[in-house]
DNA sequence: TTCAGCACGGTTTTT
DNA sequence: CCGTGCTGAA
């Protein structure tokens, strides 16, 4: 243990450190040092007597829980720190329920159910109920549903709940309730539970058998939570429980950081804390140590137009810094292209490395061109987020084996490969077997398991028995084998690994790739040492367990490798890059457009902003596209109303090119000279200003915004832009994409110069920066 | 029973 | 634009 621990705090940091005993709050502000603080106090509890093994602390992510981990390890040094309880909301639970869930009528070895499964599920039930799946979309009753959970709503409650009713019958969906029920019914006879019952169950658990309750209260006598601005009802009314008897309750967090309310999140629960215990110490941590004063002053007056906040204050001893820079450009592909031009000259004049870097968008989508500049150019990224690798099909399809080798009530997973890879059990005998399961409330496996019984013959009988005997095979290993040992023979008796390594298509040689991939991560898993992770137990169940839990953030073990990093701003939260390209500052986009019909939701896009501006240390970039694709059209998006809510003062507009900037900002905040002449953004703006009636599906606009066939034309073989610098009003010229046209005007300085032309085939009148966009002199 | 070809619909954000 | 799901032919 480093003796001098305490030393290396701030007076505020050391008075939540050596806060040992009841209740306590921890504002912290972005870059405060919370992380320390958090890590620095268990090290302080056990320190001064808690032993290890009654410290129970949650985080939101794994990456956190593992970072947090490894802190605290190493202000301790030896290796008691293995003992603690640390790790996410959902694990941690998970872990719980696979002692307990017995109690409940679950099998201890349930399945979890990804966000894929739990829909699918719901798709059959909407199917059996003969209801429309257009208008029942799984999507939207998947949501409803997990708002329930999180409020801690049951099915009965949910069909009796007035209010709850009234919102389905104005959504003109009354029959949500009965899905719901009979989707609960549905998961509890596949033995399993999706990301929203882990917390559920876990309460249902608690508040139904007082056993457990007080075994667990007793165990974890210390909790901490981290960010706790994003925990919702469930989280919440479980962590009142569990700290119910000694009231060691520490929680941390930023309200201007709230960012999860879609997920049920609710800003209450931290501006309850106080109501809830009424001698808790509140500390506010006020400091920041991360970024310079010009990106911390834009951030906090950023936030400063939210109304609602806990007074607080952050500032820092931090050098001025840069200036913040905005840039606007033409189109996606060339904000794609500025930002890669940008890292590969920030690289040479300020020596950054790769992993300095981080562009930071709203949703996932955004992130094809900056992959495309990025590789163009050469700089090695890395993507987080997206399709994650545990949902790619041929891992889904895997994993079903494993799956239903621990869990054969598991119907989802057995669904999937009762005929994968072919053998011969076709829709027919799948349709017999779930109306024999039903009819005798049996299970499917059961059914198959006495297919004779049931009347299948012949080449079916066969096949079914054949499927039968391997899945045995494989249950037969359980008690004997390891994950990895046993996850081989899948992939061999199956035929599997044979199967796609025949397949030598580019997308059969990935698929193979990836399962082996799997195959090596689950031998990773077996072979881990034991003081490493907290996972003694390398089986099968225990494995499971664990990677439904895993986002595509956690995996892959080269945290330090040297890349840009690309992500979405949730998945940002808590991290810290010197250098940030905040990108696609658009209005429908950031704010998102699905976002903008409440203040609370506007509050909440605005803090996601100010989460994404305080990642940065040193050099913050805000960039915005004039038009971008979307759903394969161009369409025109305004700035962010984010970026006039920015103090001049520390920001450089000019660096897009001068006085055009300022012009879009001028006339009435509405784009003024900027846009693709012509109303072929009235629709954009027309289906904006339209009333909030999300349930009507809106008609598909017939005729198309004629903003012009932007793509069709066809550069002249040969096409190569010429030297901006000689061109001038009058001038015949082409564009890629926009085709011929004629230059009006010029403006901007010199060494950022910007057309005006007009291009009668493409569009109309265009505004070129020719420092990105390419134009070819015609005459 | 399977596979190819097309139509359609979907974009927040995550455990 | 892209992936999914449905339809129809072998």
């Amino acid at each position: 243990m480093k003796a001098n621990y305490l030393d290396e705090l701030n007076e505020q940091q050391r008075e939540a450190v050596i806060h040992i005993n009841g209740p306590l709050m921890i504002v912290a502000g972005a870059g405060s040092g919370k992380t320390k603080v958090l890590t620095t106090r268990i090290a302080h509890l056990m320190q001064n007597g808690v032993d290890a093994f009654n410290i129970l602390s949650l985080t939101f992510t794994n990456k956190a829980a593992r970072e947090m981990k490894e802190r605290v390890e190493r202000i301790l040094g030896g290796n008691e720190a293995r003992n603690l309880y640390i790790g996410t909301f959902h694990s941690v639970f998970a872990r719980l329920l696979r002692a307990e869930a017995h109690r409940l009528g679950y099998p201890n070895d349930f399945t979890i159910y990804d966000t894929d499964d739990a829909k699918s599920v719901l798709k059959t039930i909407i199917n059996e109920l003969n209801l429309d799946d257009k208008h029942y979309k799984p999507n939207f009753v998947y949501n409803r549903i997990s708002a329930a959970k999180n409020s801690l709503m049951g099915p009965e409650e949910y069909q009796h709940d007035y209010y709850v009713q009234q919102e389905d019958m104005r959504a003109n969906r009354p029959l949500i309730g009965k899905i719901y029920d009979m989707y609960a019914k549905r998961c509890f006879k596949n033995g399993a539970m999706d990301f929203d019952d882990l917390l559920f169950k876990m309460y249902v658990l608690l508040k139904s058998f007082p056993e457990v309750l007080h075994k667990y209260q007793h165990k974890f006598r210390y909790i901490m939570i981290d960010e706790y601005q994003d925990t919702n009802p469930a989280q919440y009314e479980i962590i009142k429980l569990l700290g119910a008897v000694h009231e060691n309750i520490c929680v941390v967090g930023d309200d201007a950081q709230s960012i999860y309310s879609f997920r049920g999140a609710t800003i209450q629960n931290i501006l309850q804390f106080e109501k809830d215990y009424d001698d808790a110490r509140v500390v506010k941590l006020e400091q920041n140590y991360r970024s310079t004063k010009s990106i911390l002053n834009v951030a906090n007056e950023v936030i400063a137009h939210n109304k609602g906040q806990i007074e607080k204050n952050l500032w820092t001893d931090n050098a001025d810094g840069d200036t913040i820079k905005l840039v606007r450009t033409m189109t996606d592909n060339e904000e794609g292209k500025f930002v890669a031009d940008t890292i590969a000259e920030q690289k040479l004049r300020n020596h950054y490395d790769n992993r300095d870097f981080v562009i930071l968008y709203r949703t996932n989508a955004q992130s094809r061109s900056f992959e495309e500049s990025l590789r163009r150019k050469a700089i090695p990224y890395r993507i987080y987020g997206g399709v994650s690798f545990y949902q790619r099909k041929e891992i889904k399809d895997f994993v079903a084996y494993l799956r239903i080798t621990m869990n054969t009530r598991d119907e989802e997973s057995l669904k999937r490969i009762i005929n994968y890879p072919v053998r011969g059990i076709g829709k027919t005998t799948i349709e017999k077997t779930v109306v024999f399961s039903n009819e005798h409330n049996i299970t499917m496996w059961e059914v198959l398991e006495r297919a004779k019984e049931f009347g299948f013959k012949g080449g079916t009988l066969e096949a079914i028995d054949g499927f039968v005997t391997m899945i045995r095979s494989f249950q037969a290993m359980l008690g004997k084998h390891n994950a990895y040992d046993i996850s081989v023979n899948v992939g061999k008796s199956t035929n599997i690994v044979k199967e796609l390594f025949n397949d030598k298509t580019t997308e059969g040689l990935a698929r193979y790739e990836n399962v082996q991939e799997l195959l090596n991560s689950i031998k990773e898993f077996t072979e881990t040492p034991d003081e490493e992770g907290e996972l003694l137990d390398k089986s099968l169940g225990s494995y499971l367990q664990q990677i439904t839990l895993l986002t595509d953030a956690d995996q892959g073990g080269n945290e330090d490798s040297d890349v840009v990093k690309l992500m979405t701003i949730h998945a940002a939260k808590g991290l810290e890059f010197p250098v940030v390209f905040t990108v696609g500052l658009e209005e429908t986009l950031f704010p998102s457009g699905m976002s903008i019909n409440t203040r609370e939701e506007l509050e909440e896009e605005r803090r996601l902003f100010y989460v994404a501006i305080t990642r940065a240390k040193a050099r913050l970039w805000l960039t915005y596209a004039n038009s971008r694709y979307r759903f394969g059209n161009l369409v025109q998006n305004e700035p962010s109303r984010f970026l006039e809510e920015m103090p001049e003062k520390f920001i450089d507009r000019s660096y897009a090119g001068g006085g055009a900037i300022r012009n879009a900002f001028g006339g009435g905040g509405n784009g003024g000279g900027w846009g693709a002449g012509g109303g072929s953004n009235m629709f954009d703006k027309m289906q904006k200003k339209a009333p909030a009636s999300p349930q009507n599906t809106q008609p598909r606009p017939a005729p198309k915004p004629t903003t012009g066939p932007a793509s069709t034309h066809v550069p002249t073989p040969g096409f190569a832009p010429d030297d901006p610098a000689e061109m001038e009003p009058g001038m015949q010229v082409e564009h890629q994409k926009f085709g011929f046209g004629t230059i009006q005007s010029m403006e901007g300085a010199p060494n950022n110069r910007i057309a005006t032309v007009v291009f009668p085939k493409g569009g109309g009148e265009k505004k070129i920066m020719l420092n990105y966009a390419k134009l070819r002199i015609v005459r």
